[in-house]
DNA sequence: CTGAAAGCGCTTACAG
DNA sequence: CTGAAAGCGCTTACAG
């Protein structure tokens, strides 16, 4: 309960404490190695003092005299703020928090909401970097499906300490990510349909571009060519799930891996028109859905280890903190769970057995365990 | 796109520019007035010097320097993260970040999940607290039901600039606060019950011992003694609605007023029971329901102005930063929108005109306006 | 084991 | 209109 005007500051501290101002702060920061350095006498009557002067400590001073804040950023391209969408994201928050947590770190959150409202008035990251403000934290987790390259590319320009939660990329630099393999789990689902005799199999993706589009697609092709399926690439949108099923239905498809809304109301749709599902369609999901559609469906599909990922960032971005990152080991990919359920079987006309399940193992088992690439 | 190692600082800028270092500072925060002090070739000498170099500022030094970060915290007491209970806090937060973008400034929210969960590692406010981490911002807005009144009053005891988003009350200090004025609203609902020939009128509050719930109770007290109503309070609880109902059957009570989750309960009980809404029974809604529950009844009752609440205490706290609150000015009541819906009707047996709504024709318009108290 | 001193990168009077 | 200087509250070598 001081009744100063301003702040008490460490000088205030060493004056009541009969110490020199240094040795307050040598008291207040002392790690368990420089803990010898004082008597645990002045120590105590230091913390004494910090007591009855209502001692806080100014971490501007902190930070500029090279000291860190111990305060870690977290931005986001998604609304952080309630809303439908965020259940997805929830968990990566959850995670990061958790790992925080865990290394007595604190967590700061940029809002970047002017960002997905109307886009008047901010740019999001650039405005929160360009002023400086990113600063206040020691460094920055980031996440959200609506990245901009060249925030990233500028964040690498400038050395700003940060981990995305996803993979990414940006023009000719190397971007820190704890990312989900996607690639691997979309090689093996689609392998799963090849077993279980799907001699056409389809790709549908909601964001193609993207970077979590890209890796899908890449996984598909390498399994396509493994499994010398025939594969049938669809224009993927969640409006128009009336057409894809036509298109496969026209090319004698019988499965199908779809991204998670994509899958959900493919699968409405071909029930409506009478399809029974797997018998008639086998419809694999590659993800979690975006937003949970409280459907009790036992989907066959990937899902994606989302809190992991978020601890890990928060892991590799206090890593790095502490030493500079070398090349290589800042891409770190998780893998997916990957379970067969009750939308896939057997193709049309086709006697897979139940051998064919057993060929992948370990993406049944689900085992999540790290994967540099 | 600088090669250097560390961040270029003004010192680098004023270098290439050709400028002193303290004419740099001066470019880059000119405001208005001091425009003038600066050529404008100098000026943009300056800006150029400042892209090359890819100068971003060092806030700390800034803010050490006694400049301002221009940067406000937000703290709230509930899950910011997508939760259930998030929808009802939704709009405070548009408020907030609405109003700090109109004044350019930036938002930091402060995680206080550590908090809400088991308790476990942290204290939320007084964490940030302590280690001075709420310095970050140069003030902040805080809300949520489950505030601390000793975190409060050491805010005010250490000078830290804050406004409640919600009235509170710590011991012996004045909270600043933008609050709703539910006393008055609750003297309108009451009002309105009587009107329509209730005579006995209970009430029930899902938290009495909370400010809101305190205001709710003053004005049913204040509106008791003014209409010569039998009063009625329940020992509110969510789950007990039944006993709610048998109390007030028991007693010949013919309306109630309660807070959201308890009168939708209510209602239901009652239906269930056989009664019928109003003509039974009348219920009225003190406030806006934490969980929306979907439903589409016409509630009579008021709501509470959350986006203006949020935007008022942005208002509240930058004023306070310009100059210092004087005592008075820093408790703001704003009035609630009352309105008689479908779920009030005249008191059984009684013959309450449509005249005896007309007698505050102002609540039931809803007009908005600032009280201070 | 503790103190005196330099320096972090700014802002803000104060000189010229 | 611009520059030199002090000072914000810390941390971190460096002396004693």
């Amino acid at each position: 309960m001081s009744t100063e005007r301003s702040r008490p500051t460490q000088a205030d501290v060493a004056r009541t404490a009969g110490v020199s101002q240094a040795t307050v702060s040598m008291a207040l920061n002392a790690g368990p190695e420089a803990m010898g350095r004082l008597t645990e006498e002045t120590r105590q009557r230091i913390l004494a003092a910090v007591e009855e002067t209502g001692y806080w400590g100014n971490l501007a001073a902190k930070q500029l005299a090279g000291g860190r804040t111990s305060v870690l950023g977290v931005f986001t391209y998604e609304p952080v703020f309630p809303h439908a969408a965020s259940d997805f994201y929830y968990p990566f928050l959850q995670g990061i928090e958790a790992e925080a947590l865990g290394h007595d770190v604190d967590l700061l959150l940029f809002t970047s909401s002017h960002n997905s409202r109307s886009g008047a008035g901010g740019e999001g990251l650039r405005d929160w970097a360009r002023r400086g403000r990113l600063h206040l934290a020691d460094g920055c987790i980031l996440f959200g499906r609506h990245s901009q390259r060249r925030d990233l590319a500028e964040l690498l320009a400038h050395d700003y300490p940060f981990v995305f939660v996803g993979r990414r990329e940006a023009d000719g630099a190397e971007v820190p990510y704890v990312g989900a393999d996607y690639e691997q789990a979309t090689v093996e689902i689609v392998e799963h349909l090849a077993d279980l005799g799907h001699q056409r199999i389809a790709l549908a993706l909601e964001f193609p571009e993207h970077e979590s589009g890209v890796d899908r697609r890449r996984g598909f092709d390498r399994a396509i060519q493994e499994t010398g399926a025939v594969p049938l690439i669809l224009d993927g949108t969640v409006e128009h799930t009336g057409a894809l099923l036509d298109d496969m239905l026209g090319t004698g498809t019988t499965a199908i891996a779809a991204t998670p809304d994509i899958a959900a109301t493919l699968r409405l749709d071909a029930l409506r028109r009478g399809l029974s599902i797997p018998a008639d369609l086998s419809i694999a999901r590659l993800g979690d859905p975006e937003k949970p559609d409280g459907s009790t469906v036992g989907w066959s599909g990937f899902s994606i280890p989302r809190h992991e990922m978020g601890t890990g960032a928060v892991q590799m971005l206090l890593r790095h903190l502490q030493s500079p990152a070398r090349p290589g080991e800042t891409q770190v990919l998780l893998r997916c769970e990957v379970r067969a359920s009750s939308t896939t079987g057997p193709a049309p006309g086709s006697k897979a057995s139940a051998a064919a399940r057993s060929r992948h193992p370990r993406s049944v088992l689900g085992t999540t365990q790290e994967n540099t690439r």
